[in-house]
RNA sequence: GGGGACGUAUUUCAGCUGGUUAGAACGCUGCCCUGUCACGGCAGAGGUCGCGAGUUCGAGUCUCGUCGUCCCCGCCA
């Protein structure tokens, strides 16, 4: 018996054709309705009444017209009368309905996944993430690229170092342009858009300009997004990473909305700094119809950016009549009228600000808290165009940070990311006041990828690293023959990464990377349905010469 | 590591200020009806209220701890 039709494939134009359809009974979104006559066709009518949902059947029959079309269905102009009726397979009542609509709490959904993935929808996004992951590859291999495999196996190196080396060498080995679509591994906490294995397409180029980089990108982006049947133009618009932290509060913002932030420290004079116990800077936003917030809104803003490590969030309320604000005793109304024009604000905004001692990687945790509130305000507004595709390059990222728990400087992205030639000899005297020559691509408000020209000189990458505080010692072992590698004449070179998950998810629609990742783990990192991480056999670890240590809890005190 | 939300029947949820036999819908089982497509009708099964302590005459409800899911901060060289 071979399957003659797809259920859901089948049209008034297959009228008086036979057809055998296999699949699933699915009692609320059936893809074609099967009769069974009772008179005509005794046997498989009483076959079909020992039926249950989610067996797996084949149906041999007649297509006919229906005597009522369901519009609802895009085979309703038809169904299939039974002849015979083959139950190739029954199932247990699955936990949840297998239906569009998701009805089901996640963490069953990631349990009996096998049986989430058999919905509508899961289908659909993969199968749009396969669509856009091959028009990558084609438009790669247009440019001129050739997909090249690197060793996921390999030696100790300082965490993703691996993905750099191995590129980089492919330049110095004259390959010019390569890329891959590949898995990596990260250990970090997880996310709505982020797994401990996810996919890259990962790219490297030698002798280019940033300008070449960007071109590749935004054609691929052009073309994915055109996958999706949406429209993007190029090229895509440039702001300085000083200038998005100031005005959007974060390195990835959402452009599909305005409410920029301002600073607005001089709006607080000292007394009342000291009064409110303020520290540090001050940033506020206007955001358009909130003026009519009540006080539980208000509260609940300032517990928030609270819990974001703010000294305060202070409020000004402009109406019609006039300007309202919490901090008018403390600051005064010039004061308060200041603040209410410095954002723009107009008669129904209300004006956010926000103070924070602390700095986040060198940058004003005010501006971040505030940046955070911008968000939460812009979707609770409504403010957020959803139909709008907001890409942008960030370039000028600072080249270190300070780390508050190493007290020292670290490269703010990696130790091979290039170095504004004007700034190179301040690599030593003033490492805050060095640029990179790195970049990232935002698209509505999500980290799409990140990049760089690289390092192409040893005497730099040496420099680099000692200023990094590596001894020469720790530079021959941990990168000797990368730094040999790059005496032997490497050519300027740089590249960048782009996530695809993210973009996968970003063009279906979808909140989170997990609905359009097969196998996706939990927060935890747990694989529900493989119940994975799980205990080794102990015979496997002898094998290795491997003990696990127990759990360590730390002590009471 | 920190903050927040949630955890009650197969599933999705309700359960007010603590009070007697813990409810609804979906699903499931049986019967009936039936050219239905969210069919309809009748009957029924199904619950350690995540787990463990505590407070109380009495805990689904309050407190603490713990486990799990989700969102966020830190982290993402």
């Amino acid at each position: 018996m071979k399957r003659t039709h797809y259920c859901g494939e089948l049209r008034a134009k297959d009228e008086g054709r036979d057809a055998i359809v296999m699949g699933w009974v699915h009692r609320r979104t059936g893809l074609v309705q099967v009769v069974f006559n009772k008179e005509r066709q005794a046997a498989a009518h009483a076959k079909a009444e020992q039926v249950r949902s989610e067996f797996v059947v084949a149906v041999e029959g007649k297509i006919v017209k229906r005597q009522k079309a369901n519009p609802e269905l895009a085979s309703g102009e038809i169904e299939l009368v039974a002849m015979k009726l083959h139950t190739l397979n029954n199932a247990k009542t699955p936990p949840f309905a297998i239906e569009e609509e998701i009805n089901a709490a996640e963490e069953t959904r990631l349990r009996f996944r096998y049986l989430d993935l058999r919905r509508p929808k899961p289908h659909r996004n993969l199968a749009l993430r396969h669509k856009i992951i091959l028009e990558m590859r084609k438009v790669m291999d247009e440019l001129g690229f050739i997909e090249v495999e690197t060793p996921m196996l390999t030696r100790s190196t300082p965490e993703g170092a691996r993905d750099y080396l191995f590129k980089q060498i492919l330049m110095i080995s004259g390959f010019d342009k390569y890329f891959q679509i590949v898995r990596c591994f990260r250990d970090e906490d997880l996310r709505a858009d982020r797994q401990p294995e996810f996919t890259q397409l990962d790219l490297e180029m030698s002798f280019p300009r940033q300008e070449d980089i960007f071109h590749v990108i935004e054609t691929v982006m052009v073309r994915a997004c055109g996958v999706a049947g949406i429209k993007v133009a190029a090229p895509f618009p440039h702001m300085l990473y000083m200038d998005v932290i100031r005005k959007y509060g974060s390195d990835k913002p959402d452009l599909r909305f305005g409410m920029e932030l301002h600073e607005v420290r001089s709006c607080f004079p000292e007394e009342a700094k000291q009064k409110l116990q303020m520290e540090g800077n001050v940033f506020a936003l206007a955001a358009p119809g909130a003026a009519g917030y009540s006080r539980k809104q208000l509260d609940d803003l300032t517990e928030k950016a609270k819990a974001l490590k703010a000294r305060g969030a202070y409020f000004v309320k402009v109406t019609p009549e006039g300007l309202t604000s919490t901090v008018e005793k403390m600051i005064g109304a010039e004061n308060v009228k200041k603040l209410a024009e410095a954002c723009g604000a107009k008669p129904g905004d209300l004006v956010v600000a926000v103070s924070a001692k602390e700095q986040i990687k060198g940058t004003e945790a005010a501006a971040l808290i505030a940046g955070q509130l911008r968000l939460q305000l812009g979707e609770a507004l409504n403010l957020i165009d959803k139909s709008q595709w907001k890409f942008l390059w960030i370039t000028g990222f600072p080249l270190f940070e300070w780390s508050e728990t190493d007290k020292t400087w670290v490269s703010a992205q990696h130790p091979f990311t290039g170095i504004v030639d004007e700034d190179l000899e301040k690599l030593e005297s003033a490492p805050w006041e060095v640029r990179s020559k790195g970049y990232d691509l935002v698209l509505n408000g999500y980290e799409l990828g990140s990049g760089s020209i690289r390092i192409h000189r040893q005497d730099i990458q040496e420099r680099l690293f000692k200023a990094l505080g590596l001894s020469e010692e720790q530079l021959r072992r941990r990168f000797g023959f990368f730094l040999e590698a790059l005496t032997y004449g490497t050519p300027p070179h740089g590249g960048i990464a782009l996530g695809v998950d993210r973009i996968a998810m970003l063009l279906s629609g979808e909140k989170s990377i997990r609905e359009v990742i097969a196998f996706a783990k939990t927060t935890a990192a747990q694989d529900l349905m493989a119940d994975s991480p799980s205990e080794v056999d102990p015979g496997q670890l002898d094998e290795l010469g491997l003990a696990v240590k127990p759990e360590v809890k730390k002590a009471a005190e």
